[in-house]
DNA sequence: GCAAAAGTGTTCATCGTACACCCATGG
DNA sequence: CCATGGGTGTACGATGAACACTTTTGC
């Protein structure tokens, strides 16, 4: 028996940040996993790939239409007893996506489906091994926030640095809220300088205290790595004529 | 039903750079892929973890002990048409070790094991989708040596820094065969100053042309990341007293 | 002695960090 | 006009890249 299941993060800005980074949970109707969270899955059909799978657990599960969204494979877990009803092999998957818009339907064997705090989330609130599945999704989520610019994918069209800022520090620290705000700006002077990242117009709603932050609008591929890694990444070299003789 | 597969890389660094990078390919003496490679595969048993599973592969069908190498998994290859006899879900995994002192001992439905050059490798070669696999395998091997330290685990006790730039080149790019050396020793200062990295005494064989280069023996774990890849990967913010009116 | 390869040290440019200063908004 | 927060510019230190130079081997 081979199952997928989704772990979707998203982040709500108008939460404090400790609460910001959000992961949907669904609660099963069985009585046998009752109190407990669980990752919306599905079993794997006949002819049905795993990525066509798990765009059918959220359309099921949650009601979302996920046909469109950042969606990859985070690792397959086979414990021979991770399910008590006979061992079934789950396919994880990650997904990230922005929720401002969404509603959430449960549907097919669940009685809820939320948006919760991933960081205040004990790991015996979730049934199954779906700790485990939380632990590596929640460490592939942060090192592709390091390496792609997949943080844009949880920003409306257009967005403030403050916002971007925000996403990052739910994610990745929420102390980042407390760095420099002209050096944050500087750590995407190349994607300014490509054009990837480029300015609109001021910000309207100045809901809160301060000055409000300039619009942005991001128009690169989310994935693509951040910079070199290693110091001697892009090796060049022309050979040079070295005299054999 | 579900397999796990394994792509086991070496780098054989008596070979010329092109052809030093190595994996691990099988030949079946199923008639039905005659003349096709594959990684050494088995069948998962129902109370048997995918880790012991890939170690048994590595055992029945090349005869090697790899009950304490580095393996991880790869990912889960489950397209619907890719095995002719129905659907059999894989689970890839990638496992890496220096092969100096190896035999391949072909067993369990294998007729030869052998390591094959990488980089010349043509997609045809290989059976089933394991060129998909092939390919996720180098690009995680790739992104592996530039973030870990997972270089070391293909070389001896002992070695030289020329001998460490060879596996980096094999795997990564052979142009780095053309970089100053002494570049390439500073790029290690972290690791000379943690006293990860110790030299040991001259290098006796001096077989080729130059000056041999000194050993070195590296004591440390081979996981651990490189260094940050984010500017403010390291928030360490006292907070700072700001006067709250 | 000469060529080839390994290893050391210096210089220079780049970039991240710290910090001072200016701008815009709400009360 | 003052507190709060966003944005700009400058100075300094760390470090990667280029390169000159020394050391050690084979022929």
């Amino acid at each position: 028996m081979v199952a997928v299941d989704v772990v979707l993060f998203t982040v709500r800005l108008e939460e404090p940040i400790d609460r910001a980074w959000r992961v949907l949970l669904v609660e099963r109707e069985d009585a046998a996993f009752a109190g407990k969270w669980s990752f919306p899955g599905v079993l794997v059909r006949a002819e049905e790939t795993f990525d066509a799978a798990a765009r059918r657990a959220l359309r099921t599960k949650a009601g979302l239409d996920a046909a469109h969204w950042y969606l990859e494979q985070l690792g397959t877990f086979g414990a021979p007893d991770r399910d008590t009803r006979g061992r079934v092999v789950s396919v994880a998957h990650l997904a990230l996506e922005r929720s401002d818009g969404l509603t959430l339907v449960p549907g097919g064997g669940v009685m809820r489906a939320e948006w919760v705090p991933v960081r205040s989330l004990p790991a015996e609130a979730l049934a199954f091994d779906h700790a485990d599945m939380l632990r590596v999704a929640m460490n592939r989520a942060q090192s592709k926030l390091r390496y792609t610019w997949l943080a844009f994918q949880l920003l409306p069209e257009t967005f403030t640095l403050p916002e971007l800022r925000s996403v990052y520090a739910a994610i990745l620290d929420p102390a980042l809220l407390r760095l420099n705000t002209g050096n944050f700006k500087k750590a995407f002077n190349r994607l300014f300088a490509s054009g990837v990242l480029v300015p609109v117009g001021r910000r309207a709603e100045g809901g809160r205290v301060g000055r409000p932050g300039d619009l942005y609008r991001f128009t690169g591929p989310v994935l693509g790595t951040w910079r070199r890694e290693l110091p001697w990444e892009h090796v060049e070299l022309d050979l040079v004529e070295g005299g054999t003789g």
